[in-house]
DNA sequence: GTCTATACCACGATAGAC
DNA sequence: GTCTATCGTGGTATAGAC
C-alpha cells in the first residue's frame, strides 16, 4: 500500500465532514457556526476554507455523501426489481417503491438525523443562488434518467413530454411529503400507531401518485382559461378575514436562545 | 379624521415592509441584511427591532401580507364559485383553480419578484425553527379548511380521513410546481411558446391531482412491504456510479463575488 | 501541500440618551 | 418613537510555520 495510503489532509476532510454532518443535521446551516464544526473535528477554522473553500461547498460536500448513497441504494433496488422482470416492464408501484424506499428509510435511519436531512435538503430548492441546485441536479441526472426509463416503460400510453411534467408533479408531492415540515405531525394525528410505519406510508401515496400518472391526458387545445382570471380583480371585497390585524409579531429573541 | 390619521410610527413600519419585501425577494433572507433594508426605507437599523422584533419578525411581518391577499383572493373565487352553484357540489376542477391560479398569479405578477416569493415562502417550510411554520399554519388554518371542505363535498366517496393525505399530498405537487427551481426552466425546455401561459399550466397539472384524489382506497390491511426493504442492506454492490468520486467542489468565493 | 494564528469587516442585537 | 454607540459573533482572507 504505497500510494493508495491516507493522506493526512484526508484525515482532517473526514473529521469536517463528520462533524459538519452531526452539526448541520442538528441546528440547520445558519444555525451551525464554521467555528463550532472546527472545534468538534478538532482543526483549525481556516480548514474549512482550505478545503471545501467555505462553509457553503463544506455544506454541499456533506449533501452529496449522503445522497450518493441514497442514489446508489434506489439504483439498486431498481436494477433488482428489472434483473427479475427479465427485460418486462416493471409496474408503477414497484418503480416508485424503488424511488420511495430508500429516502423514507434515510428520512430515520440514524437516530434523530433523517428527518433533518431532508428538511437541511430542501434548503437547496430554496436557496436564492443556483450553485447548489445545478450542483444537485447534474450530479444525479443520470440517476434520475434511469428511473424515467422505468416509468417511461411503465406507461407506454403517456407521450414522453407529458410524462416529463407528470414525474415532476411527482416529485413534488414526495419531497413534500417527506421533508414538509406537517408531513410528520399528520402522521403524528392521524394514525399514531402508524408513525413509524413506512409501508404504510407508501401505500396510501402510491395509488394517488400511480392514479395521477395514468391520468387521462390534458385537452390542451382549449383556449378558454378554466376561471376567469381578471373578473375578480376590480375590489369587489377585500374579504374580512384577517387583514389589518393587530400583528403583534412576538419577537423571536427567546425562541432563539433556546436552541 | 382626528382618530385615524396615520401615526408617524406607522410610516416607518410601511417603509420597512415596502423595502423588506423588495430586498428580500430580490436577494433571498440570508442575502438581505437588515442594514441594507432600513438605508432603503431612509429608517434607522433599531426601528426594524423596535417594529417587528428583529430581521426574522419583519420578515414574517412581510409574508403575512402578501399571504393575505393570496387567500383573499382564493376565497374570492370559491365563494363565487359556491354561490354559481347554489348548494350543490363544485368539481373538483373548479375547486383547484380557485386555490391554483391566484397563486400563479402571484407568481409572476410584480416585475420579476413573483416567483421568488414563492421561493422564499418555500423557506417556511425548511426553516428549523418551528416560529414560521405556526405562525401561518394557524394563520391560514380557515382558509384552508374552507377548501378541504369543497373537496369532501366534491369527493363524497373519499374518507375524510384519506382525503386529508391527499389533500396534503397534492398540496406537495402543487407547492414544488410552483417554487420548485426546475419547474420553470422545465417549463421553458419543453414549450418556450407556453412560458408565459397559466392555464395551459394548471390544464396539465389539473388531470394529474384529480385522478390522485380519486384514486382507488389503498388496501391497508396487506402486512408485507412492497419492497422487502431490509433485503439490499448486505452490500451486495456498493453500486457502480458515483459513489467515490474526485469530489472537486468548487470554491463559491467567485461565484458570490458576482452577486 | 497542509495546517495555524490572527486580522478583518459585516452582521444582528441592544442599552441608553434624546 | 427614534437615534447613536457599541457589543459579541459570524464568514472569510492571508501570512507564514511545518
Amino acid at each position: 500500500m504505497p500510494a493508495t495510503e491516507p493522506r493526512a489532509s484526508q484525515v482532517t476532510r473526514e473529521r469536517l465532514l463528520k462533524a459538519a454532518e452531526r452539526l448541520f443535521l442538528a441546528h440547520g446551516y445558519d444555525g451551525t457556526s464554521a467555528r463550532m464544526i472546527t472545534a468538534e473535528a478538532r482543526a483549525n477554522l481556516a480548514a474549512v476554507n482550505y478545503h471545501f473553500g467555505g462553509k457553503e461547498g463544506l455544506f454541499q460536500a456533506m449533501l452529496a455523501r449522503r445522497l450518493d448513497a441514497l442514489h446508489a441504494e434506489r439504483l439498486a433496488l431498481l436494477d433488482a426489481d428489472e434483473r427479475v422482470a427479465a427485460g418486462g416492464a416493471l409496474t408503477c408501484e414497484r418503480i416508485l417503491a424503488a424511488l420511495f424506499a430508500p429516502a423514507l428509510r434515510l428520512a430515520r435511519a440514524p437516530g434523530r438525523g433523517g428527518k433533518d436531512f431532508l428538511r437541511l435538503l430542501g434548503r437547496a430548492y430554496v436557496d436564492p443562488s443556483p450553485q447548489l441546485r445545478e450542483f444537485l441536479s447534474e450530479r444525479y441526472a443520470p440517476s434520475i434518467g434511469r428511473f424515467k426509463e422505468a416509468f417511461a416503460r411503465a406507461l407506454p400510453r403517456i407521450a414522453p413530454r407529458e410524462l416529463t411534467w407528470r414525474l415532476h408533479f411527482m416529485m413534488g408531492a414526495l419531497a413534500y411529503t417527506l421533508a414538509g415540515a406537517d408531513a410528520w405531525k399528520l402522521i403524528a394525528a392521524l394514525t399514531p400507531a402508524d408513525a413509524a410505519n413506512d409501508p404504510l406510508l407508501l401505500r396510501r401515496l402510491a395509488p394517488f401518485l400511480i392514479s395521477g400518472l395514468q391520468a387521462p391526458l390534458p385537452d390542451l387545445t382549449r383556449a378558454d382559461p378554466i376561471v376567469p382570471l381578471e373578473t375578480t380583480r376590480q375590489g369587489r371585497r377585500r374579504s374580512p378575514t384577517n387583514k389589518a390585524r393587530p400583528q403583534t409579531i412576538p419577537s423571536t429573541k427567546a425562541a432563539r436562545r433556546a436552541a
